[in-house]
DNA sequence: GACCATGATTCACT
DNA sequence: AGTGAATCATGGTC
């Protein structure tokens, strides 16, 4: 009985769970990450080992009780020594601990099992469905400005992407560097996205608009946040930002106007014409993407291509 | 089988 | 802890 305790251990720390919002979501969070099937799984193998164990045990103990009934039955025909009687109870104990060994043994294994084929399901590398991959890149090219998603954003899109917040995380840190290499290579597919979503980027803006003059004609309150860098195109949305010198993940309320503008000026851009390529300037320029690199702002202050006042202004300045 | 695309991992940095 | 960058490893295509 060492053994078994030693084993596994066996009293899971799960005892009752009163509906705890924090407790949900966690439990969500598991889900996402695949971790709760995991543990469902293991919980099950628990299960099973426990259930069999003292199925074992209390066979033990009926044959044993079964086997003594006997002797003493027998005694009555010719003597038995208690020895022999000792002897028969620690052949049947022996026997049955051996299985109980067997029974550990599988258990193990099974426990091995359920731990590689975990491992590899997270090391493996499968592609993403494409409907996943279209939800992805959407969510991307129309956060162009700031393609870095809250940490709801990820479960969000985890969720509608059926794979886990790791992955989605993976999925954006991957796609932004590699779209930061290479930004021409991804020109057509920002374009396409781009177009695909500006339809309803344009609802959604006309609509807002629309509700802005019907419930206040004053000036818009967007205390959102954005902080990139456009370099040129001094569009209003450069009075919005610099209204809030907060970094980025600030308010989704502003993410969600930023994501609609990113693809209204890209599609404007398009209208508008443009140099194809070579020029320079594609038309899906990173707005935000400095010379040096990448959206985060911050890590160079200095961005002193030429101070040609205008909108240009990177972010710095505005002392507020 | 070569080649590219892509998801995952690792490490350094902040 | 989140991210960038490099790298690994596999999938898919030709």
């Amino acid at each position: 009985m060492v053994l078994v305790s030693a084993g596994l251990s066996i009293r899971g720390a799960q005892e009752e769970d009163p509906p705890d919002p924090q407790l949900m979501r966690l439990d969500n969070m598991l889900l996402a990450e695949g971790v709760s099937d995991y543990r469902a799984k293991l919980t099950q193998i628990r299960q099973i080992y426990h259930t069999e164990l003292e199925k074992y045990e209390q066979a033990c103990n009926e044959f044993t009780t079964h086997v003594m009934n006997l002797l003493r039955e027998q005694s009555r025909t010719r003597p038995i020594s208690p020895k022999e009687i000792e002897r028969m109870v620690g052949i049947i104990h022996r026997k049955f601990s051996s299985i109980q060994m067997q029974l550990k043994q599988s258990t193990c294994e099974a426990v091995m099992i359920l731990r590689s084929r975990f491992l590899d399901a997270r090391r493996k590398r499968r592609n993403f469905s494409k409907q996943a991959t279209e939800i992805l890149n959407e969510y991307f090219y129309s956060h162009l400005s700031n393609p870095y998603p809250s940490e709801e954003a990820k479960e969000e899109l985890a969720k509608k992407c059926s794979i886990t917040v790791s992955q989605v995380s993976n999925w954006f840190g991957n796609k932004r560097i590699r779209y930061k290499k290479n930004i021409g290579k991804f020109q057509e597919e920002a374009n396409l996205y781009a177009a695909k979503t500006a339809v309803t980027a344009a609802h959604a803006v006309a609509a807002a608009v629309q509700n802005n003059q019907t419930n206040s004609p004053t000036t818009p309150n967007s205390g959102s946040s954005g902080s990139f860098n456009l370099p040129n195109s001094g569009d209003m949305f450069m009075n919005m930002q610099s209204l809030n010198g907060d970094s980025y993940q600030g308010s989704q309320v502003g993410a969600n106007v930023q994501s609609q503008v990113d693809t209204l000026r890209h599609v404007i851009n398009q209208t508008g014409g443009y140099n194809d390529g070579l020029g320079g300037n594609s038309l899906y320029s990173p707005h935000n993407l400095n010379a040096n690199g990448g959206w985060q702002d911050a890590t160079t202050p200095s961005s002193v291509t030429s101070p040609t006042e205008g909108p240009g202004s990177v972010h710095s300045d505005t002392s507020n």
